[in-house]
DNA sequence: ATATATGCAAATCATTTGCATTCCT
DNA sequence: AGGAATGCAAATGATTTGCATATAT
């Protein structure tokens, strides 16, 4: 079960394995969306309904720590996530939706060892964002363009 | 001059050309640090005492809409830079410097490509941050593990 | 047994907004 | 001239903090 490698992680850290922050975890690492603090609160406060968001701001600094989800600042309010491994996040203009791209580990790590090559910086973990249209965005606009031609 | 470069992409987007968004520029322009916006506001304010944070914030708004420079969100606020082809940010844990990586836009600019390939989604910016410790850093901390050697 | 987590309310602080005045074009 | 930018003050909203009670180890 996916539970005993969570507490097994976060045990090794030194952290206190509670029910809400098994439930935060799961949240965030059954995810693929990278919700914000306010989904995850809502999506665990079914399970918790007296849950506060400062204990979910406080676990989910607690897990980032204990590396097991990532967290991901933008403008308007931080997003979370569990791949942890190097990859590119497909960040869409238009819906706001948030990917991660398949197959995108093996350049980004060459990458890192050209980097940390050249520049003696010790890479310890990186965040790649794409910023662009998804596909089903880039439809929703085209057909206007391609009309007119 | 670099003022005439500035000024021609501003106006070809319909923004109006200001002393105070002209100051703001270069103070980003001639950055290599990736300022906050306080450290934008202190030193444009050397030669505007009188222009506030608000200002600041919405010329930084402005300037960015128009492709000039780029805000990068964090978890505590943003910073800003002026080098908005493809490159690596790297970004030290120890004493929060941020710095362009060189060298490093080839092969992003082939990523971008094999993503675009690979999942049809438009890439039409990027970010890609390195987190982890400078040259600096490192040798202040290594020296402990040297002397245990 | 004891240090730590949770829940609640209040505080913090980056960023935004409304409006009167000033300034580009 | 006329609409948009600036400066100032107040508002917003994400994130943090303090403290009493409950809980993990």
């Amino acid at each position: 079960m996916i539970q005993s490698a969570v507490v097994q992680q976060l045990r090794q850290g030194g952290v206190r394995v509670t029910p809400q922050r098994l439930a935060i975890a799961e949240a965030v690492l059954n995810s693929t969306d990278h919700p914000t603090v306010q989904q995850i609160h809502e999506r665990v406060q079914q399970h918790f309904p007296s849950m506060t968001l400062a204990t979910v701001y406080s676990t989910l600094g607690v897990l980032s720590k204990s590396g097991l989800i990532q967290e991901l600042p933008f403008a308007k309010q931080s997003r979370y996530e569990s791949n942890v491994s190097p990859h590119v996040n497909l960040v869409c203009i238009g819906c706001g939706n948030i990917a991660d791209a398949d197959d995108s580990s093996d350049i980004i790590i060459r990458l890192r060892d050209q980097v940390s090559n050249e520049t003696r910086f010790q890479v310890m973990w990186q965040r790649v964002d794409f910023h662009g249209w998804c596909r089903t965005c880039q439809a929703a606009i085209e057909p206007a363009a391609a009309a007119g031609q």
